[in-house]
DNA sequence: CTACCATTTAGTAGTTACTATCAGGATTAT
DNA sequence: ATAATCCTGATAGTAACTACTAAATGGTAG
């Protein structure tokens, strides 16, 4: 329930609260229906059908039936997490202390609906493709906020190859090895960065 | 024209040769027709007709319509140079090797095909996605590879974080610098590797 | 050359993701 | 209360993709 995390200010007029309320419900009835039944088994009409609410909405609040697995709003309390570190730190460790900052007190039924959605996107191409996208997108972040620390041009080489490295780790980690739980991939994305820092001899 | 390899053996049977030529065809009229009007606004049943098969053809020769730009007979190429390697060598370094001797002998007719493809991908974010898809399966490659050579189990974390850091490279700079030339991009990514190589100190 | 078999092809019909548009109803601002 | 705005549902349409069938073609044996 209420994947959500928009802390729920005080004064949020009705409509707001209807239109999380809506998101959260195509959200939940999508991510139940693809894994009772499979993902490419599942039609919009009947995940519009299960939220109760039209064909239409399902798109208006979703633009692909992929985006209503890969919503994800752990990626952007990482980023800021990340862009609050000291800047006397390396990129690298002030990545991984921003990992851990933001996974140490996520509640344990957000850690539920991360769970179930790599479990879907490890089951489907598709949706790996779209979620590597999504990596992708991070690799510009990172970059930008690299530069930012570091007093750099964005476009300079040597950030883009730490960005690259940093995000492929997470990559080689996620892709590979399927029945962890979200819980240990962090910690071994950690592990991972860190071996990245020490020089990557093999 | 002539996008494939396949160093055109002697014995090689009429159908073969038509089902290569139409491969080919239907290859070159969709790069044709994305470049002119668009992958969009492109539809298959033009692709067809310009190939002058039927739709049903289209899709006996490529699964899906990505799979027209996404085709690439350069890796397999990169990777067998890569597991040629002498196992002496450290990973990266039987990677660079492996990417120069490849890309030092293609002909300038097959650089453009791959100009082609990039400039397109570049264009398209559903292709990105299943491109990321491609390079991820290069991670697995690597990382099996990489375990031969030195004889460990392929599901080992270093492995996983090395692979997956070396492909993460090509990544970071192959979707941040647009304009640049195919051979360009094959000069960054060894500049990229050897960095990967030294350590990123940032 | 002919007859036969396997493979490739075109054509047809259907499903489903996704888009565009619009009228009616609910929410908000005045 | 009224007007402006936003959200929803409904309809109609496009295009990617699938399953199937019948015809054409390439390979092969007599």
């Amino acid at each position: 329930m209420r994947p959500l995390a928009d802390a729920d200010l005080p004064p949020l007029g009705l409509r707001e609260r209807k239109k999380a309320k809506t998101l959260a419900a195509i959200q939940t009835a999508a991510l139940r229906l693809f894994q009772e039944q499979g993902y490419d088994e599942t039609t919009i009409e009947q995940i519009a059908a299960a939220a109760e609410v039209s064909p239409s909405t399902f798109f208006r609040y979703f633009p692909t039936k992929e985006d209503a697995v890969l919503l994800d709003l752990t990626d952007p309390l990482v980023i800021d997490a990340f862009r609050a570190q000291p800047p006397e730190l390396s990129a690298i460790q002030a990545m991984r202390n921003a990992v851990r900052t933001v996974f140490d007190q996520l509640p344990e039924e957000e850690f539920e609906v991360v769970r179930q959605r790599e479990e879907l996107i490890f089951a489907n191409p598709e949706l790996q493709a779209r979620m590597l996208g999504e990596i992708a997108g991070m690799v510009k972040l990172v970059t930008e906020i690299v530069a930012e620390r570091t007093g750099r041009r964005s476009d300079e080489f040597e950030l883009r190859v730490l960005a690259g490295a940093m995000m492929g780790v997470v990559f080689g980690l996620a892709l590979t090895q399927p029945e962890k739980s979200p819980r240990d991939l962090i910690a071994l994305f950690d592990a991972g960065l860190e071996q990245l820092e020490k020089g990557l001899k093999l």
